[in-house]
Order: C-alpha cells, then structure tokens, then sequence
DNA sequence: TGCACATATCTTGCATACCAGTTGGCACAA
DNA sequence: TTGTGCCAACTGGTATGCAAGATATGTGCA
C-alpha cells in the first residue's frame, strides 16, 4: 500500500539512528518509490523534508545520500548537543522539579533500553540510545528542542558511524539512568554535569584519523586483515567507505523495513 | 526570469523576519509561481522546506500559511532561544577569546542596525534585530546552530507581531551594542547575563490576551474602537485575526520583493 | 596494452495534466 | 428576509512524461 512522505522520511531518521543507513548510504527515488509503493513525487517530498533538516544531501543528477558529516561539522554538532541539551536541564532547574509523568515516561524508556542491551538488536540499541536524548527533551517540556535535537541526534549517529566510534552502550545505558536519577532527586546541577561528561566520553570515543592522509581510511580497510573471528563474519558490514560500497540497488533498501 | 526553490524560501524568511509577512498570511502556489516566474512545483519545494523549518504549514487543500504560534509555542521558542543564546555564549567562554574577524563582523552589523533605526525603513530595522542574533552564532563559530536560530528568530518574529509586542527597536539595538562590548572584552558572564536580559526585556513585551476566552480577541478587534488618531489611520494593518485578512491575491506577494 | 572518445544508461530536475477536497456564492424555498 | 442546499471555481495532492546531466561501458586507435 501506498505510503505518506512523512511516514518515509520518519523511517529514514529511524534507520539513521539506528545505524542501519551508514553516512554516504544511496537513497534512490525510484527504488524507494517502489519499496514504499508511491511515485517519486512522494519519495522527493520526504527527501526534500530530510535536506531541510540536514540528514540527507542531494547531489544534482547524482542522486540523494545520507549526510557523511566532515570533522568540523561533528565537532558543530556535539557543541550543539552540549548546548541545547545542558542548556535544557539548567533552564528546568530553575522552574522546579520535574513532572511526574514525565519521570515516569523516562523511567519506561530506561527499561527498555536495558532490555535492548540484553537482546543482541544492535538497531533497536542504537536507536533508543539516541531517542534517550530526544525524550528527555520532551520531557523537560520542549517539543521545538526535542525536534531539534532529534535532528543533531540523527547527525552524532551518522558521525559515530563515519568515524568509527567504540563508545560502549553499557556505558552510555549507566550514564542515562544516572541522569535521571539526578533529576528524579531534583539535583540538576548533578544532572547537567552528568550529562556535559557522558556527550564528552560519547564524541572522545571518535577515532579521528589524521587528516593528513587522505588513504588511511583505504589502507585501514584493505589491510591484509588476519580474519579475527570466524563467528565474526557474517557481521553487519559497515560503510566506512565514502559511498562506493554500493549493493545492488534491490538489497539495500531492507534497512527500511 | 526564474528562480530557485532556495531563494524563493530564502526570500520568505526574510520578508518573516522584516515583518513584511504577517503569521497567518496565505501563501499560495499559483501566485508565487507567477511572482517567481517558475512552476508550482519549484514553490512547493520551497514551502515544503519551510514547512520543515517551521516556518510555514500547510492545511490540505485548503493553501499555505506562515506558521501563528499558540501561546505555548510562543514560550517554547523563547525558552529555546535562551538556550541557545546563552549556552553558544558560555561555551565560547571556555574555549579563550572571541575572534577578531569575528568581532569585526559583529561591529559591521551594529552599524547596519544604527543606520536602520536612523532611517523608517521597519522592514530593515526589524530584520537587522533579529539576524544580529543569528550572525553572533556564526561568529562564536557554530553554523548549525545558527541555522537553528534562524529558524526559531524568524519564529519569534512572528510571534512579536502576533501578540502586538511593545518592544523597542532603540532599546534592543543598544541591547546589542553592550553584548558585543562585554564580549569584546571577553567578559563571557556578564554577556550571558545581558542577553537574558535582553531576551526577557523582547518577550515581556508581548501582549498576552487572557487564554479563558477565545473570543477576546475577536471581541477586543471588534469593539466599538473610539477612533484613537486620525493619523494612525493608514499604518501597518496587523493581521491578528486568523487569516482572513485577506487582501486581493495580487496584492500581498509585495512583501517578498 | 593503455588511453581517449563515443554512446548507452541511469538518475534527478522540472513542468504539466489531472484529481479531489474546500469554499464561497447564488438561487430557491420557507 | 432568512435559512438551506447546490454548484462552480479555486487550491493543493499526486502521478507522469520528458529533458538534461553524470556515469559507466565499450570500442577503436596508437
């Protein structure tokens, strides 16, 4: 059946932030309009939505890509975060406590996280890892900044991935439930500086190469590669490559369904 | 001659921010395809983008509206706005001082806001106010979050002309003109403090009509009205109500030239 | 074998045609 | 005169077709 241009371009966010569209991923109209069953009109609608919010760029004739953040952009991007999401506890703090629903709704969200982490859905873990942030954004009582932010969260997932980040999600879980702690006991100064130090282990956890060689991204990835783990293989292969990783145009849709 | 959807929704954040388009205003695609010389389907990526931004919305088939905030809206972007003035100052704080390019900038646009207020234009001068804010995010060096203030200064603007803001243009100018001094001198506090104070000063000045009744507003547009002046007679019209302010379809596309 | 050029194919850019819902006016009836 | 219902014009929604640029392919020549 057929499908809305904001149905389209929220699975596309979704799948962003669920690490399963790499940065520089093809987003081809007519393959879309076909998996969503709608004409490219649609398919373009949300894409164009996508370029507004700066998870998608189109190169003119070349066709439509999830972003590939430079290393300016990412360090733009984990300033914004500090700033909006620091700024939003502050801001609370000083109207009182937090709501009560609103604990409880963040409360859920832990759980959930938690349980993610114990099933081996690497998607699902991504995805609420970041929609943490989002929610407390709302939370907080601030729809316009959890849009924003959810935007910014999209673009730090791309970024981890571009930049091979190892930040551990049992880490990032921890950090969470102590950030809600905090705020449960009204402590926000707590809470800000909680939250300031887990965005700071999140972006130190990038592997920045030196930008003076513009081939140690291909050398790292063709090394001769002495086969780690054979149980390892059939992993999810991750695009580090600028785009030309392409699969053939039917398969990689599935990130979408 | 023809024009791109970037410009055309380039020039509509502009006409917002100049106070040349009142919320509520239609927008619809035929006119703006004649006034820009080019295809619906140009105007609607345009006005898609802004409705991406939230600058815009559109009701279906019913026309294309810039966006009139509610109430809660209203304190949702002046909060966010704090947080993102406030913490994009702090940040820069820590990281040493304010650049001299930068500062040089900042200065140039004082002086554009100095020559607006000197001169009638309103447009200008309405203009100048609000992008001294999105040119101080460039300047402390974060472009994304700049683009953010953009859209959430075009949003304030219409909510100031909403609910009938008070607020002084001198007053604001010279607001700024004491910001960039206390960052000048690398006084990163006291320039939080005054831009709180500034954003407080602009959002105190709004006029807000008691939300019981929803007919207040209709019934204060509405009254008797004892002809205050004869010389205010043919000043800015200020489409308060809904949208059926409508001037003839020819008429109003003015703003965007 | 290697390079350059022509060409075929793929992908988006843009305009237009047609469809459907909404609105406001007009005529008619009470 | 007032209220009601119909109709026509208007406005956006969606699909499609064609144009044009970019890329990949294949061929011929050096």
């Amino acid at each position: 059946m057929s499908t809305s241009a904001s149905e389209i371009s929220a699975r596309i966010v979704e799948a962003v932030m669920a690490q399963k569209l790499a940065p520089g991923s093809r987003l081809g109209e007519q393959p879309l309009a076909m998996l969503f069953d709608c004409s490219r009109t649609i398919v373009r609608e949300a894409l164009t939505r996508l370029a507004a919010r700066g998870i998608v760029t189109v190169s003119a004739r070349r066709g439509w890509f999830v972003i590939e953040p430079s290393q300016d952009e990412a360090r733009e991007a984990f300033e914004a975060r500090r700033v909006i999401e620091l700024g939003l506890i502050r801001s609370t703090g000083s109207t009182g406590k937090i709501d009560k629903a609103a604990l409880r709704q963040l409360k859920t969200h832990l759980q959930r996280e938690k349980a993610a982490l114990k099933e081996s859905d690497v998607g699902n873990r991504s995805f609420l890892l970041g929609d943490f942030h989002v929610c407390l954004a709302e939370c907080l009582g601030n729809t316009l900044l959890a849009d924003t932010l959810r935007d910014f969260t999209a673009r730090t997932t791309l970024i981890a991935m571009l930049y091979q980040s190892t930040h551990d999600a049992v880490q990032s879980c921890e950090d969470h439930v102590q950030i809600v702690a905090a705020l449960e006991r009204g402590d926000h100064a707590a809470a800000e500086a909680l939250m300031a130090s887990h965005i700071g282990t999140v972006q130190s956890a990038l592997r920045v190469q030196a930008p003076t060689d513009p081939l140690a991204q291909l050398r790292d990835a063709l090394a001769p590669l002495q086969q780690k783990s054979a149980a390892a293989r059939p992993a999810r292969r991750k695009a580090t490559t600028p785009s030309p990783d392409d699969t053939d145009s039917s398969t990689y849709l599935g990130a979408l369904l």
